[in-house]
DNA sequence: CAACTATATTGCTAATTAGCAATATAGTGA
DNA sequence: TCACTATATTGCTAATTAGCAATATAGTTG
């Protein structure tokens, strides 16, 4: 079924592109994932993710920059935390699409052939 | 409310952003939105979008490659359709993000102060 | 076959950027 | 004040890539 095709001019396509390169990244869908259940401080990110500081300081800038992550300073401490929602959608969205791609991709090889020895 | 967190391993994210990455240049996503209503030659992708024919074969494979478009052959021309409905999905999903975004920002601001000369 | 058309490929250059190391900043406590 | 901790910033290098120009390939027609 056809969808309404909507106009899009040049800056729009450019600011669409843009928050698809901050989402580029797989240490930063690390860090975003790292998030998943709730703000974390630079210490914590830096933890789970097993980055440098100096990188992981760098692409939390560059989410926030995004108005993906939001900063909250408390004593020594940073916390980020995800502040906008359709991160979560637009990972499932691509999720679902690999795995029917991949599964397409089984589909398409013939059944295996040769007997691998068995464990 | 909290969303379940999927388990990602490092092939998964690596995965996810490539998928992010071939959507991540504004002159794709110009030949997606070529291709919204329907599959196109080469020649009338280069025509809408107004890219040199080199890089329009060049992004059509890599959309290709990812699995995003479908390529058919007939005489000298070459016919590309969209095959991943999922693009659209995630356009739209951008696109309301975007907007939400620029519309808090606008919110942040004070309204008009200064009147501006009338047309 | 030759001439022509549509598309793909290759080689190049310039620009972007992730990661690293080192340094700077800011908040805390003595 | 000084020492310490958490985070941010800067300078560098290596790798990636978009766009361009030139060339190659494949299909068509005469």
């Amino acid at each position: 079924m056809p969808r309404p095709k909507k106009q899009l001019s040049e800056a729009a396509l450019q600011m669409i592109a843009e928050r698809f390169k901050v989402l580029a990244e797989p240490m930063r869908l690390k860090i975003l994932h790292a998030l998943w259940d709730g703000e974390q401080t630079v210490g914590e990110i830096i933890a789970t993710t097993g980055a440098l500081q100096a990188n992981v300081s760098k692409h939390l800038g560059i989410l926030q920059q995004a108005g993906l992550v939001r900063r909250r300073k408390d004593g020594l401490n940073v916390y980020y935390q995800i502040c906008d929602e359709t991160i979560f959608d637009l990972c499932e969205v691509v999720c679902a699409s690999l795995h029917d791609r991949l599964a397409a991709q089984i589909g398409e090889l013939p059944p295996a052939v040769l007997q691998r020895k068995r464990a």
